[in-house]
DNA sequence: GAAATGCCATGCGCGTGCTGGTCGTTGAAG
DNA sequence: CTTCAACGACCAGCACGCGCATGGCATTTC
């Protein structure tokens, strides 16, 4: 899945990147409007993400642009909140979501993912990996078959662990996923939603399921399927 | 299942037509009224997307002439962001549904196949979960076999829930669906909406369909059935 | 004009997320 | 092997913000 990003503020950019790139999309960058719209025409992305705010050529022209030539791309654009008119302009250009700024990384990528899927079938929404069980689609989580609650942010540090299994994920990762751009990061907030995730996991600690890596980070040690 | 889009805008008519096929309709433009007239007359298709800003014969004429001369495929109107008037009168001339325009193609592609499962013969479309039921054709809604009035947005409210029965639903998906476009994400509609139904369809508070989950938004956890 | 409906403003209570702290563990240096 | 520093586990209290609840206003409907 290739993926193009069309946003001017370098540091945003990277982030979209980083987060696209950790859920095995190829990802393409550009920072200002006529580049990116030469690269939409030029390859035959599986989706766009597009500011709308951009210089040379604005997002909402762009998207105009590029539906005038038969792209069919599906796009997703970034707005300024509170703004509405945007959306509806955004929408009314060709675009077929919208997101506005700040946002969560998560739901960022949850939309993107479900434009993708819209093109392909739809997956199961369920994960499991050993005892534990995940069903993304009511946000429910059990163990050894029964239904643990998990408040919002537990929710969202398993089901990143579960998205990642065996790989290193640092506590800073974890912390871009989870919050909206503009976060703290000499904090223990993750250790503390680790802990008590493993507590409500895994009460009797025989499970051991998020391993701890000193200076480096945490790794979900289970097995997930589908 | 057959589909006729009469859509002067030769861009929106190719994305819905795409949209279309990549569910498994089969799909007929036309890009005037009178053309579209003549099409719908000519063969029996399962249900008619048409705009009501049309070259040579608008959209209102067309239904109307249709229905004049019996046809009775299902048809969604498409209107003008904010003009008022034009839903009433597409629903005054026989159109189904309307939506107004700019839309998320989902919306559309959810109410095509709402109004194809409603014409295949579904001659009592009432959904039921627990003690709640559910008529979509009527909009009256039964509570322990009484009766319950809902006002309109309660009604649209309670009919999302249960067409998406266990599934986490966040306060601006509710809000996205519900208003056509124009609306402000700033504000405690939604939660005073859900307090009403609450209050309407389990006033004793021992049945609890609708729970919250903090930071998320909603979920309807009764089992719903046909 | 009266009643109903949708929307907004406000106050309140409680759960959640965050903080600061101590204790335990790890790993590296002497 | 011992010592020590650094890092993370764990705890508990706090406070902020979310969602609930209510009353009132504006607009629509009969």
């Amino acid at each position: 899945m290739r993926v193009l990003v069309v946003e001017d503020e370098t540091l945003l950019a990277e982030q979209i990147k980083n987060h696209l790139m950790a859920q095995q999309f190829s990802v393409d960058l550009s920072h200002d409007g006529s580049d990116g719209f030469f690269k939409i025409s030029e390859y035959p992305y599986d989706l766009a993400v597009v500011d709308i705010g951009l210089p040379k050529l604005d997002g909402l022209s762009l998207i105009r642009k590029a539906r005038q030539q038969e792209i069919k791309t599906p796009v997703i654009v970034l707005t300024a909140r509170g703004s509405w008119q945007e959306k509806v302009q955004g929408l009314d250009a060709g675009a077929d979501d919208y997101l506005t700024k700040p946002f969560h990384m998560e739901e960022l990528l949850a939309r993107c993912n479900a434009l993708i899927r819209r093109a392909a079938g739809q997956p199961d929404p369920t994960l499991s990996a050993g005892p534990i069980s995940l069903n993304s689609r009511t946000q429910q989580v059990w163990c050894h078959g029964e239904e643990v609650t998990l408040t919002a942010y537990e929710y969202k540090v398993l089901e990143y662990f579960m998205h990642n299994p065996t790989k290193v994920i640092s506590k800073t990762e974890l912390t871009e996923h989870i919050y909206d751009q503009d976060f703290d990061l000499d904090s223990n907030v993750i250790e503390v939603f680790v802990l008590r995730l493993r507590k409500k996991l895994d009460p009797d600690g025989d499970l051991k399921p998020i391993e701890t890596l000193r200076g480096r980070g945490y790794r979900f040690n289970l097995a997930v399927g589908a």
